[in-house]
DNA sequence: GGAAATAGTAGTAGTAGTTCTACATTTCTC
DNA sequence: GAGAAATGTAGAACTACTACTACTATTTCC
C-alpha cells in the first residue's frame, strides 16, 4: 500500500493522474491538493509515501513549495511534473531538491516507472530532459539566454511574459513592485533586451509559452 | 448511451475527464485521439454524439480543426475547452462554430452541464465567457479582431506590439502620450484583450510582426 | 438629411512603474 | 576559507502611464 499527495490545481488533471496509477498500483491511497499552500501543510502534516506535484500552480508554485518540503521532511520524494513543455525548468527543479521531474510528454508514459525509481530513493529523469541537462551542465559558454537567469529572475521572466504588471507579480511574489523593477532591470540586461515586448517574443520562440 | 470523442493530446486530462463524464453517464462510449488530425477522421468516420477538444494542441489545434468537422458533419456538437485562461479566444471559437467553450476554471465544474446543454442542440456558454462577448458579438462577427480597428488604432496596435512606450509612440506620430493611452484602451477592448502582452502574442499568432 | 456611431485628439488627476542606491545573504572562485 | 560576484530585497524621488471625461470631425445608417 503506497500513499501520494497529488498536487494539481485542475481537477481533471488529479483525477486521471490517480486513475493511471490505480492501474498499476491498485491500492493506493491519495491525497489531493490544489495550491501550495496545501501542499507544504499536508505534506508536513501527515505521512506520505511520494508527493506528484505540478509547476505551475496559482499562487506560489510547486517549485517553491519544494524547498519547505524538503526542509521539513527531507526525505520524502517528490516528482515535480509540467503540462508545459518547459524542459528548461528541470534543472531548476532538481537543483531545489526534486526526486524527479516528468515533462508533458513523459507523463503519461512514465509516470508508473518514476515512481518506481523514486521509490528506490533514486532520481527519474527521462532521457530528452537528460539530454538537454546534460548540454546545460557540462559546457557553461553556450547556455541560453534564458537559462542565465536566477530562479527568482526566470520567475518574474515568465509572470512578465504572461503580462502581468509589475504590481501583480509584486502581490502574488509577497514582494515590493520597486523590487520587480529590479529584477525586471536585471533580466533585461542578462538577455540583452529592452522590453517586454523583446521578452514575449522571445519566449514564443523559444517555446516558453 | 452516449458516443464522446475526447480530443486533448494529454493522455491524463483525456482519462480524468472520462472519469468525470462517467460519473455522470456510466455508460458513455469514448474516442480518444491526440491530435488535430486523427480527431478531423475520426470524427468524420465514425458516428458521435459529441466532440470534446482542446484548443492547444500540437499542430494543427482544435480551433483549425472544427471548419472541417463542420463541414462534413455540420450537425455534430463540438465542445472546445482550453487549458489556459484565453477568454480571447472564445468568440474566435463560437465564430468558427463550436457549440461551446470551457476554459480552465470552469471545466471541472462545468462539464456536465455543457455536455446536457448542447446535446439539447443549444449553445454554452459560461456568463464570464458571455460577458466577454456580450459588447463583441453583435455586427461585425466575420472580420478578424485586428481588421476592425480604425487606421490610428492600427499604427498604435503596430507599434505597441513593436514594444514601443507610449511616451515614443506618441512623439513618433506628433500626438501626445494620453491619447495614445486612449488608443491602447480602445483597441485592447475592440479585440478582447488585457494587456500588450496578449496583443503580442495576437500578432505573432497572425503573422503581423 | 439628420441622428447615432466611430474616429481623432487631449487635459486633469490619480496611480503605477522606474531608477538609483543600498544592504544583507548566498554562492562562486582561486 | 577569504574576497569577489551574484542574488534577493526595498526605500525615496522622480517620471511615465492610465482612467475618465470631453470635445470636434467624420462616417454611417434608416
Amino acid at each position: 500500500m503506497i500513499r501520494i499527495l497529488i498536487a494539481d490545481d485542475h481537477a481533471i488533471i488529479r483525477n486521471g493522474l490517480k486513475q493511471l496509477i490505480l492501474e498499476e498500483y491498485p491500492s493506493a491511497i491519495f491525497g489531493e491538493v490544489g495550491d501550495a499552500e496545501s501542499l507544504v501543510t499536508e505534506a508536513t502534516n501527515k505521512k506520505w509515501d511520494l508527493v506528484i506535484s505540478d509547476l505551475n500552480m496559482p499562487g506560489r508554485s510547486g517549485l517553491e513549495a519544494l524547498p519547505q518540503i524538503k526542509q521539513a521532511v527531507p526525505d520524502l520524494p517528490v516528482l515535480i511534473m509540467s503540462m508545459y513543455s518547459e524542459d528548461q525548468y528541470a534543472l531548476r527543479v532538481f537543483k531545489a531538491g526534486a526526486a524527479g521531474y516528468l515533462n508533458k510528454e513523459t507523463i503519461h508514459k512514465d509516470i508508473i516507472k518514476a515512481i518506481q525509481t523514486v521509490l528506490l530513493s533514486r532520481k527519474f529523469i527521462t532521457t530528452s530532459v537528460a539530454q538537454k541537462l546534460a548540454g546545460t551542465l557540462g559546457i557553461e559558454s553556450q547556455k541560453q539566454p534564458h537559462e542565465i537567469l536566477s530562479n527568482r529572475e526566470f520567475e518574474v521572466f515568465m509572470l512578465l511574459v504572461a503580462g502581468k504588471s509589475p504590481a501583480a507579480i509584486a502581490e502574488r511574489l509577497s514582494l515590493k513592485s520597486t523590487t520587480i523593477s529590479t529584477f525586471r532591470i536585471r533580466l533585461l540586461e542578462k538577455m540583452c533586451m529592452n522590453s517586454n515586448a523583446d521578452l514575449i517574443k522571445y519566449a514564443i520562440e523559444k517555446k516558453l509559452v
